[in-house]
RNA sequence: GGCCCCUUGGUCAAGCGGUCAAGACACCGCCCUUUCACGGCGGUAACAUGGGUUCGAGUCCCAUAGGGGUCACCA
């Protein structure tokens, strides 16, 4: 049998982060499998939630990551369309047949009664669940409601007794008692679909065999089903993914402004490292990797290894993951990433890019992380002399003066300011003095520097300096010291 | 509150009746080193609780507790 899976976002103009993780295990998933067809549906049915250009965002950021589909509105496929407010008309006939069957009726209670009849039950200390009052309506009755044009909504008429259960592959068998089911909305009173009445049509039109979603949907998959009994559908298997969470109390949402995929990329996440992280959170490959391309993570993908429990989205391993992949990077992608980060607080200061990004490559674990670490170079902070003393280099603010002033006589001996020169000119000269190294080149760096740690020693960062620079700001801190 | 789900170190997690309970991130220490980082070595740290079942339980069952989800004319 043919594997058919969907990934069916809601256009809202951002990518959320567990969003984009359900649709590369559906894609994974669904690679697994010869001749599985992964296809995308945007999910619309909300009028009032549309936003411009929000379609673009999904196709952007699923193609940005490697995940593709076989069928969706862009490329078309046999079962188009793949955009449900374009497939609007499908779904009444059907909820007209329900109705037909007794499975679903014509609900006219107004958003106002239901609020009001649902506050008087919790007033009671009452579990609300809608009381059926249109199912008991006349059929002349309904007749003449629908005649005068009386707004309607069409809902799910659930048995009262028994229970309803199905298999989960990752949950397992999950039962629950049918009088806790709720009599749900199939058709809005603006004549489109709910998403839990959309979803079962859909998915069934388009033969989804698999349907993979976020565990939030565990508990309506009751109803589902019985809509799917009522209509004679097979029901599709269901894998249920655990949630990704911010802490161990809230899901990752948006309101932290770092949900979205694109919050990530801005701050300079390489998709390849979010991929890879977000691939773990919630799965394992059952073996000791961590790292995976697109491809290894097709081989390596089984249901298996999902897990049931929620995941705590850590930062701290995606950005050790972000670390790891940028290093991993050709010199010359490093340098074409890093330069607008550089550009931010060098621009026009003629430091040397290329041996910058040699130097930052293997320090740099997110890109915007970058301006603060090279900013010195461009503007010496102000510094307090303290930072001169260092016992273990054998620093200290007596022996500072003296080892500064060596170190402009030594550089000034420099003709070519190559590294290589001004580091043969400094370790011969302190060779010659018969100091140790870190008494010469600790307050060198500092004075150069101002900073306690560098990317970098003092003879990279006096080269980059140029000897211009590295000249003025020795004799400011000697300055700075008398 | 009803219903559903979940519960191994701070975090991700292996384990699927018999292990001194893996590994990774983070953290700490040491080494390397002209700082930092990288790298190398080492360390702290866990089976939520209580009952069963069993020769034997993190692994099976039942409670309790804690957490999450869901109860919209949102998806």
């Amino acid at each position: 049998m043919q594997v058919r899976t969907r990934f069916a976002p809601s256009p809202t103009g951002f990518m959320h982060l567990g969003g984009l993780r359900t649709a590369l295990y559906c894609y994974l998933f669904t690679k697994k499998h010869e001749d599985g067809k992964f296809i995308l549906r945007i999910e619309d049915t909300d009028q009032e939630r549309l936003v411009e250009g929000a379609v673009e965002v999904i196709y952007d950021t699923l193609r940005g990551c490697g995940i593709h589909w076989d069928e969706g509105p862009d490329v078309g496929g046999p079962v188009a369309p793949y955009v449900q407010s374009e497939r609007k008309d499908s779904y009444l006939p059907y909820a007209k047949q329900l109705i037909d069957e007794g499975h679903a009726y014509y609900c006219f209670c107004t958003k106002e009664d239901l609020q009001q009849r649902r506050e008087a039950a919790e007033a009671q200390g009452l579990t609300w669940k809608y009381d059926k009052h249109c199912l008991h309506l006349s059929k002349e009755d309904i007749q003449q409601k629908l005649d005068s044009g009386i707004p309607y909504v069409v809902r799910q008429n659930t048995p009262v007794t028994g229970d309803s259960d199905f298999d989960d592959l990752v949950y397992g068998h999950i039962m629950a008692p049918n009088e806790t089911l709720d009599d749900m909305v199939l058709i809005k009173a603006d004549g489109m679909p709910t998403y839990n009445f959309a979803n079962v049509i859909d998915d069934h039109l388009m033969g989804i065999t698999h349907v993979i979603r976020g565990m939030e949907y565990l508990s309506s998959t009751p109803k589902y089903n019985l809509l799917y009994k009522a209509l004679g559908w097979d029901i599709p298997q269901y894998i249920h993914l655990p949630t990704v969470m911010r802490d161990s109390k809230h899901k990752l949402s948006k309101r932290d402004g770092d949900a979205y995929y694109s919050d990530f990329v801005k701050k300079g996440y390489l998709t390849e490292a979010l991929i890879n992280y977000l691939a773990l959170v919630g799965w394992n490959p059952g073996d000791e990797r961590e790292f995976f391309t697109m491809e290894e993570l097709q081989q390596a993908f089984s249901v298996e290894g999902l897990s049931k429990s929620p995941a705590i989205f850590d930062i701290n391993k995606l950005t050790w993951f972000n670390a790891e992949y940028i290093r991993k990077l050709d010199a010359d992608k490093y340098l074409e990433l890093a330069k607008p980060w550089f550009d931010s607080v060098l621009d026009g200061k003629g430091i040397d890019y290329t041996r910058l990004a040699q130097l930052m490559q293997g320090r740099t674990e997110v890109f915007n992380r970058i301006p603060e670490m090279v900013a010195f170079l461009g503007e010496r902070p102000a510094f307090d002399t303290s930072l001169y003393e260092n016992k273990k280099q054998k620093s200290s603010l007596e022996t500072t003066p003296d080892a500064l002033k060596l170190s402009i006589s030594l550089l000034d001996s420099v003709s070519d300011w190559t590294e290589e020169n001004i580091h043969k000119a400094l370790m011969e000269g302190i060779a010659a003095a018969g100091l140790k190294n870190g008494t010469v080149l600790w307050p060198l760096r500092i004075a150069l520097s101002g900073l306690l740690s560098t990317p970098g020693g003092a003879i990279e960062i006096a080269f980059l300096l140029g000897r211009e620079e590295s000249m003025r700001r020795l004799e400011s801190a000697l300055d700075q010291l008398a």
